[in-house]
DNA sequence: CTCCAATCTTGCCATTGCCAAGATTGGAGG
DNA sequence: CCTCCAATCTTGGCAATGGCAAGATTGGAG
């Protein structure tokens, strides 16, 4: 709108517009329906910047990975007094960031081996796992419970995500969470 | 081999042919870490072979989709019988079959709304409604105790297959998928 | 034997991912 | 205040990709 022109170049940081750039297309088309000339265009930054701040693709999706687990971990957190309410919360956080949530369980689209995303991830799994090991009838069966418990609330958030459960259109995921694990650990 | 050149035209319906390789690219890189070109290359066929007999990569996806939906109500039925060993089928099935299972529950990868696929998707789905109906302990809660079975499997087979159980490197994910099944269905 | 529709190929273009080289900036040091 | 520099960002270019259009080949129908 200014008559006069601005420089055409950017000073402060783009990294962070980009991968917010990133998460709004990821959101939309999930996490391989977009380009990295489309992102620029909608960051409204050369074609090349991404590339100069994340490598690649799949380095900007190994941040968006790291990023991801970080939240991840501290949401777990939050939340793990009550085994019950944890697994509440891994539903919520899948569906309210599906972004971070949709690659960081595609280790093929991202570098998993990555520093940061190996910390990340083993600060979530280690919150999950200490949630979780209240769970188990016996001690034998600490790993199985542990397993059980994941598999329910991951493969809940996957099904609600892609559509699969006709709930997922108009449903509350987390009430959906609520009765599937009272259901599961009180019989009710 | 032979000195005779043959002619650079294919006869027969490459579709099958183009499908298979398509699979196993799926197999090796999942189902978006490959180009139509470089299948074609695989299938020894010319570059634009897969768009005639599927239109797009959207197409053919959609075809996979619509093949791995029949093969799974398949292979649900046949052990519709008993509900845990439905659910070890369907572990079994996600894992032995994973080309298929990764593009099935992706939607936005193919067309959701294709004629077929939605024919063998409800029909997948009517066998997993059937087969887990028995589990619920009351009538009201046939629903939730769908949903939970249904959510335990699936985010069993999805966390082997992407490799977030340490389990999965070297396990059984049948023994595994039984144990849980076991642990949630009899509390041992 | 002729012709045709289905099948498959070649040719083409805009777009993409990525690399190399150039441009601009704020800030450090004098 | 000036110079210089490293970080940041842009422009330019190339091979590969997806998809469309047009041409080639074939088995089979009549």
């Amino acid at each position: 709108m200014s008559p006069i022109k601005q420089s055409t170049y950017h000073h402060g940081n783009l990294r962070r517009a980009i991968m917010d750039a990133a998460l709004a297309a990821i959101d939309e088309s999930g996490p391989t329906g977009w380009s990295l000339r489309e992102l620029a265009r909608r960051a409204e930054v050369s074609h090349a910047a991404p590339a100069y701040h994340f490598g690649d693709k799949s380095g900007l999706l190994t941040a968006v990975a790291a990023e991801g687990y970080e939240l991840f971990a501290d949401a777990l957190e939050r939340a793990s007094d009550h085994a019950l309410e944890a697994g509440v919360a891994y539903v919520r956080f899948a569906v309210n960031h599906r972004s971070y949530f949709a690659v960081m369980f595609r280790p093929e689209l991202y570098r998993a081996d990555d520093p940061a995303v190996r910390t990340a991830r083993e600060r979530a799994g280690g919150v999950l796992a200490n949630t979780a090991r209240t769970l188990a009838p016996t001690p034998a069966q600490t790993r199985t419970a542990t397993i059980a418990a994941w598999s329910l609330v991951h493969g809940l958030a996957e099904l609600w995500l892609n559509g699969a459960l006709p709930e997922s259109a108009d449903g509350d995921p987390e009430a959906a969470a609520r009765s599937v694990l009272q259901l599961i650990f009180n019989g009710s």
